[in-house]
DNA sequence: GTGGTCTAGACCACC
DNA sequence: GTGGTCTAGACCACG
């Protein structure tokens, strides 16, 4: 398959946001490792069947956070610079929002706390 | 503190979004037991330091969606719930694809079982 | 009219970094005061005939850098660069504050103390 | 015109109620087909001399419904799924109400039965 | 330029 | 006092 991020337009949390973390997400549990080159922004558009600008804007905002490295005529690539605390972190966050989902969603399902 | 739901102005997600997830999520914890009732609109924007009409978006929706009851000029309650004997079986397939789905990206991020 | 930035849009240089830099003299000038709200998007783009995305632009790069704040549903205020000896006090409560609210969150997901 | 919506904001119905009905009928009576584009929020907001959000809340009751659907930045549309069925009946609801409408206007003009 | 979210604050209906 | 409706106008996300 190579990377489908999981993306749904229909959630209320904004596109850029999901993508972002969809993109963290890979790169935190290895799916994506340093070094790699990222989909190009016009593939993963299509791809997801979002607008570009959507997909560049994320590359943006990771670059600036110094997650990826965007080389000019290139392509985009994950960046050496982390560390492994900071990947801890993540996979901490990442967890607690998955009980937190895991449990809304039960819940609507109709089930009380058990 | 009485309820104090977890909203963060900051975070991407729409506030009325995260409120209602927080809702949700008192009522499957038990916080909130079926019967009772929730802040008042107006308490509620002011101890969340958010705008009214905001919470009363949220309770519309919970309205809409049956999982609460408002009595006009009276208050907002927790409804008791109705289900279906016919869906408890789809509840219970949905219930355990959740499962495996949360422990499967839980293993992702390498936490082992428990 | 009261703040007419400088833009020229033959000018090689990005119109995002013209306006951005425009905004930060008026600031360093004290044409715009601590407080004072900044022209909303649409309607510097209607003054400086750009397209209002560009300005959005610039209001959140500014936004990202702590030069300006905005207020949801409100506007785009300068914001009090805090000197840090002065504003000790205030940080210590924000930090107790997310202190609460770390362990508030951790017990709803079922944490005991640790 | 093109497509003028009948809105009453002196009778005590809400109006984002009335103009909910108003766009079901135009949808139950072929005056909108599948597939056509709903003025823009603002624009019918403009054209109603209405508020934009009250139409942006029933074009979202109107999804939320599976009446229209909305494409982001695109604009709103009827939606496809709609039965015969669903349509006669929301004709002969229309009819009644309407009927029972005229009667009433009629009698506070000093008309009897007739 | 589209719809979406949010704010502030008004008035209304109900109890 | 409660929630409901509406307005005017702000920024945001997206195409």
């Amino acid at each position: 398959m190579s990377l489908s991020f999981n993306i749904n337009t229909a959630h209320p949390t904004p596109l850029y946001h999901q993508l972002e973390r969809a993109i963290r997400f890979a790169i935190a549990t290895g799916k994506l490792a340093i070094g790699d080159q990222l989909p190009t922004v016009r593939q993963l558009a299509v791809d997801l069947r979002i607008n570009a600008n959507t997909v560049a804007k994320v590359y943006a905002e990771l670059e600036r956070e110094g997650v990826v490295e965007t080389r000019r005529g290139v392509g985009t690539f994950v960046k050496a610079r982390h560390f492994e605390a900071a990947r801890a972190k993540d996979r901490d966050r990442e967890l607690r929002e998955l009980e937190v989902r895991f449990l809304t969603e039960a819940s609507h399902l109709g089930f009380s706390a058990a």
